[in-house]
DNA sequence: CCAAAATTTAAACAATTGTTTAATATTTTT
DNA sequence: AAAAATATTAAACAATTGTTTAAATTTTGG
C-alpha cells in the first residue's frame, strides 16, 4: 500500500516552510508544489485541500512551540531554576525558529484555525504540576502575589515578542542582523535578571 | 474641481478596517468596496492600486503607532516619570487600537512593504531629545549601564505583545475576555514596577 | 510476470483575483 | 442653462485561485 513516505514528508516540509514566511492567505498551493518540485494535484492527493493542509502545520508548529516549555517544566529543579532555565531554552529554541511565534500569532489573529486548543496540548503542561509549584512557593511566601497568568504574560511577552520584531527594531534603530543578535542575547540576560529579582523575594537584593 | 470628500475618506475608512483585521492577503478589493458599499472601480479611481491603498494606510497606521511615544517624550518630565506615563499611555493607547502593533509586525514581517523606514518618522522621536536625556541620566549614575536599544526591546516587548496574544492567551488559560482584560491592567502595573525597579539605580528599593 | 493498487502528471474546472474600459450620472464652471 | 470636469457605475479583462478529473506511470503482491 504505502509506497514511498518521503514524498508526503517533502510536502509537509514544503508547505511548512512556504506558510511559515508567506501565511495562509500569502500564498498559493502551487507555490507550495514549486517549493517541492511536483505538482499541486498531488497535494490534495496526499492531503485533501489547502486548508487541511495548514491545520496539519499549525498544529505541528504549535506542539513545538508548546514543547520546548514542557522540558524545563518537568524537571524537578527549583522554582527559580526553572524561571531561569525556561528564559534560556526558550531562546535557544526561537533562535532556532525565529519564525514561529508571528506564525502561531498571526494564524490566531486571523481566526485560520478558530477551533479552542486541544486539550492535548495544554494536559502535558499542567501534568509538570508547574502550576502547583507557583502555587505552593506562594504560599510559603518565597515568590510575590502574583498570578500565574500575569507570571506567563510576561514570559512570553519578553521571550516571543523580539523575534517577531526584528525587522521593526532594526529599521528603528537602524542597526545590522548582527547588531539585532548582540541586543537579542543581551535581552535574555535582562529578562532573566528583571523577572527573578521581580518574582522571587528573597532575591531583591543580592 | 474637488467635490466631496467623504468618499475618500469613506474607502481609507473602510480599507483600514479590512486591512486591520484581515491583512493585505486575506480580503480582496471587492470586500473593501462591500464595507464602502460601493464599487470596485472606485478604490483604483482614488487610489491606483490596492497596494498603494494599503500603503497609504499602513503608513498611518505607523504614524498613530509612533505618535504615542513623541507626546510623552516631548514633556519635560523627568526620565523615570517619562517611562512610567510611556507604559500608560501606550496601554491606553492600544486599548483603544488593539490591532494595531499586530498589523504593524505582520506587515513588516511579509514584507508588504520593505522600504527602510522613513525618516521622517524617526526624526521626531530623536528630537524630542529622550536619547540625550537617557545618556545623560546614564552618565549621572542614575540609571543601569545599559543601552537604549535594549530598553526599547523590553518596553516594545511588555507594551506590544500583550496585545498581540490575545487570542493564544485566552486559549492558553482558558479565560474569557473580561478575565484577559483583567490581566492586562495588572500586566500593565507590573511592568512599570518591573522596568522602573531594574532600570533607576537608587529606587530599588522604595 | 501480470494484474491490481498506489502514485504522479497534465489538463481542465469554475470561481475569484486586481485592474481597466467605457458609459452614465453628478457636480462645477462659465 | 450649456459645457466641462469630476465622480460613480456596470461590465469586461486576463491572470490566478483551489480543486477535480482522467489518463499515465510506477510500485506492489500473488
Amino acid at each position: 500500500m504505502k509506497r514511498d513516505q518521503s514524498t508526503e514528508e517533502k510536502i509537509k516540509a514544503a508547505a511548512k516552510k512556504v506558510f511559515m514566511t508567506k501565511g495562509f492567505d500569502g500564498c498559493s498551493v502551487r507555490d507550495i508544489a514549486k517549493e517541492v518540485g511536483s505538482n499541486v494535484a498531488l497535494l490534495n492527493y496526499y492531503f485533501r485541500s489547502k486548508e487541511k493542509l495548514f491545520e496539519l502545520i499549525f498544529e505541528g508548529a504549535m506542539s513545538d512551540f508548546l514543547q520546548s516549555m514542557i522540558a524545563v517544566f518537568s524537571s524537578d529543579l527549583s522554582l527559580k531554576e526553572k524561571v531561569e532555565q525556561l528564559i534560556d531554552k526558550e531562546f535557544s529554541f526561537f533562535m532556532e525558529h525565529p519564525e514561529l511565534p508571528m506564525f502561531i500569532l498571526q494564524s490566531l489573529h486571523q481566526n485560520k484555525t478558530d477551533a479552542p486548543m486541544p486539550s492535548h496540548f495544554l494536559e502535558p503542561i499542567a501534568n509538570t504540576g508547574i502550576f502547583e509549584q507557583f502555587e505552593q512557593a506562594k504560599a510559603r511566601g518565597e515568590i510575590r502575589d502574583v498570578s500565574i497568568r500575569n507570571v506567563t504574560m510576561l514570559l512570553m511577552s519578553n521571550v516571543h515578542y523580539p523575534f517577531m520584531s526584528k525587522k521593526l527594531t532594526k529599521q528603528f534603530h537602524g542597526i545590522s542582523t548582527e547588531e539585532f543578535d548582540e541586543d537579542l542575547k543581551k535581552h535574555k540576560e535582562i529578562v532573566k535578571e528583571l523577572i527573578t529579582n521581580y518574582l522571587f523575594i528573597s532575591n531583591t537584593k543580592a
